[in-house]
DNA sequence: ATAAAACTTGACGGATTCGTACAGTTGGAT
DNA sequence: ATCCAACTGTACGAATCCGTCAAGTTTTAT
């Protein structure tokens, strides 16, 4: 139950896009330096997050990347999810035939059931949360965590 | 974001030592038959509990693991922090020279207030869970993470 | 057109985790 | 006392993740 580098590192550099103000996109360079991480690797970490439809890149000269929504439109739960994939796979409890009620491990697989609520746990708390919630400093993401504990919207999108 | 190997099989294992009947103490082979495991890997887990005192052990002829603790006294967060560590260390934010008030990162570590809330929500989902509670059905579990949401003490200790 | 800036892609060592293997130690049963 | 079951610990190859590197492609500016 660790946060995977690619998680930390590309949800930082996702901020440093949704921080990045003015018209013309932020390059890479300027995001790598910003994290101290080497450009290349912040390369690889914005592709992810470009496949996972939270910014666009503009090339050639001048170009960057810019956020594909607004901040308060992009939800933490969403860059989790394309950073490092979900909590449970779906073939978690393999399926042998297609008619096995029960998991083929012995413990009728309590886990199975625990690790779904995990997940879904995780994903209310954090679908709420924006990367613009995320500008305000640590004691005020914690306070804005705790004012909206469950399923509840705040104006916020999130996943399309 | 995922649970490790480490956290699924050693909660696998833990909860067969937790469900053997009769007063004699359940050995290796047969918890690592009834889970799909090497004899090896299982010991090497049930070692991992051992040291974080959730189970003893009898050696000798007849020996085996039996709990530590009553199954309703043996939380799941306390089992997910010996078999895998704490979600987030102290020196997340390493501080250099004892006086820096906010992280090395330039996102003045918003990230920390979000893993920090991440960590302490699961926490207090799991602290009140126990083995006792897992021995139920799939959706048994679910239904009784969701009926005591947060900070509810149901009669289980949890950490000494 | 040409050059320069910027992103894209695949491939590569190094580190960590996963699971196994094997030698060593302990302690009950005969 | 001896044997054997059972746990303990270290060491190892395989797989995966981390971060880097180098070659390639696209686009703007001159």
């Amino acid at each position: 139950m660790k946060m995977s580098a690619a998680e930390e590192y590309g949800l930082r550099c996702l901020l440093q896009v949704a921080q990045h103000k003015g018209p013309e996109p932020i390059g890479i360079a300027e995001i790598a330096e910003a994290e101290g991480l080497s450009p290349e690797y912040a390369a690889k970490l914005l592709r992810l997050l470009r496949k996972g439809e939270l910014v666009n890149s503009t090339r050639g000269a001048k170009g960057g990347y810019h956020l594909a929504r607004p901040a308060h439109e992009i939800s933490v739960w969403s860059a989790i999810l394309v950073l490092d994939g979900p909590l449970i796979e779906d073939s978690h409890c393999k399926v042998h035939t297609g008619r096995l009620p029960a998991c083929v491990h012995s413990t009728a697989c309590s886990l199975r059931g625990l690790l779904t609520y995990i997940s879904i746990n995780l994903e209310n708390v954090l679908k709420n949360l924006t990367l613009a919630d995320l500008f305000q400093s640590e004691d005020a993401v914690r306070a804005q965590l705790e004012a909206a504990p469950e399923g509840e919207d705040q104006g916020a999108g999130g996943e399309p």
